[in-house]
DNA sequence: ACGTATTTGTTGCAAATGAAACGAATATCG
DNA sequence: CGATATTCGTTTCATTTGCAACAAATACGT
């Protein structure tokens, strides 16, 4: 039986695109700091933040990289568990944790970088003078919150 | 103990925006196609699949989605059970699965897809200009397999 | 100050996920 | 034709995920 259906472009949706794209990038370089380094997404996601901000809670993480707490909590315990950071109650409000990096975890760090910034030179160099808007639009959807 | 690591400006890092934004605009819409008519995300993309493409089996979906085909395969056999779709095996080849839109399906999907194309004009309004650069762009981004 | 509300991080639990194993069907090659 | 290899879809199993419950700490309101 043939339906009736309004049009519609799959190909074209955005949701579906971003969800393709991201979810490619993300696999690719999940493989590389899983084999490379034993670390898992959001692991390495974890690390950077503890690496570049200056005192870090897991809610401060939570916030900034739109990563679930429980995720963040369990990264951290497993970065922890590896000696790449460490956890210690903050003496100002006791609620909160801060996270630091070892010095095992600045030499990861240090190792991961220069991959992500080679990845991400990649990616600027294909998309050349779309790269500014792109990343432009890309902000713009985030602030389109409601559906 | 400060530690000296190379530059790196995550919150302009390419993989993570993505990412963030995907997981946004995939949970907005989530909520919505959950909340209003109980299904996920990978059956409302299966939905749309069969809907739209004239033979469908569980593998041209998968390559067609992207959608790993074990995913492909739980939710057709939900949209199955819930009387959206029909599941009969091609005759010409007895390996395949034809997939195929009941008048249930066909009413879903004629509900769902206007609001799926109210929010592709969102985020078209929203873009505005940079929208056609916008998804050029992503396209450039999903050939740059390897990372 | 005291009782209640909120915040923070962890954990228990059910559901979702991905990879590999599997049976059935077809393709390929000698 | 026969034997082996490949493809397709499902299922199993270990892991990951997200949500809610929770204890501990702090903020708030009266």
């Amino acid at each position: 039986m043939k339906h009736d259906l309004p049009d519609f472009d799959l190909d074209g949706y955005v949701p579906y695109q971003l969800a393709v794209a991201a979810s490619q990038l993300s696999k690719a370089l999940a493989v590389q700091y899983r084999g490379r380094f034993g670390i898992s997404m959001p692991e390495w996601r974890v690390l950077v933040n503890v690496g570049y901000s200056d005192k870090v809670s897991v809610r401060d993480i939570e916030r900034r990289v739109s990563l679930e707490k429980s995720k963040v909590s369990r990264a951290a315990s497993k970065l922890e568990a590896a000696g790449y950071i460490t956890k210690t109650v903050d003496d100002d409000d006791r609620r909160l944790l801060k996270l630091e990096l070892t010095v095992e975890g600045a030499a990861l760090l240090t190792e991961i970088v220069p991959i992500a910034r080679s990845f991400q030179a990649k990616v600027e160099t294909a998309l050349a003078a779309e790269f500014a808007t792109f990343q432009s639009a890309l902000t713009t959807l985030m602030e389109l919150d409601d559906a």
